[in-house]
DNA sequence: GCGTTAAGAAACTCCCGAGTTTCCTAAAGG
DNA sequence: CCTTTAGGAAACTCGGGAGTTTCTTAACGC
């Protein structure tokens, strides 16, 4: 979705006329909006940096002024696009305790996501690792939105599990963190050389990962 | 180790007389490591953007112009930084086939590593994703001089529980990078608030996840 | 139609950091 | 002791990016 509306953006950019003098009004909420997709295509891609508001202007078919009058500084625009960014973060699903364990752990982590929605994600916690210093909220913007709630949700999921008696007893919290970082760590992948990991391979680590989870935190599994 | 050279480096630096004229000679080679050290300290603390040349003299006491001298260029420093992290990191130990498998992870881990190295691991790795792209030789050393050999070790030593009978069978390199990914997960923790864990609950959570991974790779668990 | 005005293009200022140069001084070395 | 020379301090150039301004022009509203 998001990169089909970069596409949009830029393509209507680059196939706007750039002739002298007012161009046909538009809104500015439309334009913002614009903006923030542009920015944020570059800002995940270029990290905060190495974006330049020239840059972003020239993709969007606009002018420095027209772009300083909505954002009147580089970090409103990136905070614009980490609000935004958080806004359509995706809505957590409400797991369903009926369904097998991997498939409420596959639901949690959303492993249906298609390969743009994955990427961006990562390039996003990339960006936040970068440049947290500077701008806690996108550090913020991950954990509480992103990270902090997933968590909370496949704690809670756990803990529900160990009532049940499907899993051994075992600190929710310590175990949801370490299936995340086994889920999600493929990030890290990228360092090499090859990019990120095919859907297919995403999908298939995933499933290992939580096959080695599930399988380590069974009730009444021999101790090796 | 590392922090205490630092600590040398700057303070020497700051009690250096600062006066004009030609000082003592030095041996080259000592001024590289020192300059060398400090820009690591910089480097890991800021960032490669974020570390000027007119600092990193500075904090040695020394002017840009020797700076220059011995690295003709920031990229250069930076090279240098990352060969001599690469120099010095830390021999892998064979593991030992005899030891009880908890016992042989850490061990492989280096869990008894002090904070301070710890730290610096960390701050390496964060550098490593934040300038990779720019910088391919940092991820590079993280990948060929730390991750990887480290995950060979570990998929090695793996496979040969395996054929043992002490674990199931399984990918050993996606078991060791799964294993790998939730033992230093704890990075992404940084990103709230409250810095890095410190040594005691760091060592707790390595052992938590040694401990659901061998469980999750015990030979005759259950199904979940 | 016709003034008003918002937008584009591009030149401009300002700042900062990489890398260079100049001048000065004192250690090295005979 | 006196010349040579390496290093410190600081001023410099140069480039690039943030943010501003000016001029121009065409869409908008009447």
């Amino acid at each position: 979705m998001m990169v089909d509306n970069h596409g949009e953006a830029t393509v209507a950019a680059a196939a706007r006329p750039r002739v002298r003098g007012r161009p046909k009004q538009r809104s500015d909420e439309d334009e913002r909006q614009r903006i923030v997709s542009v920015a944020r295509e570059q800002f995940l891609d270029a990290g905060y940096g190495a974006t330049t508001m020239d840059g972003v202007a020239a993709r969007c078919g606009i002018s420095k002024k027209t772009l300083y009058r909505l954002f009147p500084a580089k970090t409103d625009l990136f905070r614009a696009m980490v609000a935004d960014h958080r806004r359509t973060m995706l809505a957590l699903p409400r797991p369903d305790d009926a369904l097998p364990l991997a498939e409420a752990i596959a639901a949690i982590f959303r492993l249906d996501i298609d390969e743009n929605e994955n990427r961006e994600r990562l390039a996003f916690i990339r960006l936040a690792m970068a440049d947290a210093d500077r701008f806690p909220e996108i550090g913020e913007a991950i954990t509480l939105e992103g990270a902090e709630p997933a968590r909370r949700l496949l704690a809670d999921w756990l803990a529900r599990q160990q009532e049940r008696g499907a899993l051994r007893p075992f600190p929710p919290q310590a175990a949801a963190r370490m299936l995340m970082d086994m889920v999600f760590g493929v990030l890290v992948k990228r360092f090499p050389g090859e990019g990120l990991l095919k859907q297919e391979e995403r999908l298939a680590h995933a499933q290992r990962c939580i096959d080695v989870f599930l399988h380590g935190l069974a009730p009444r599994s021999e101790p090796a």
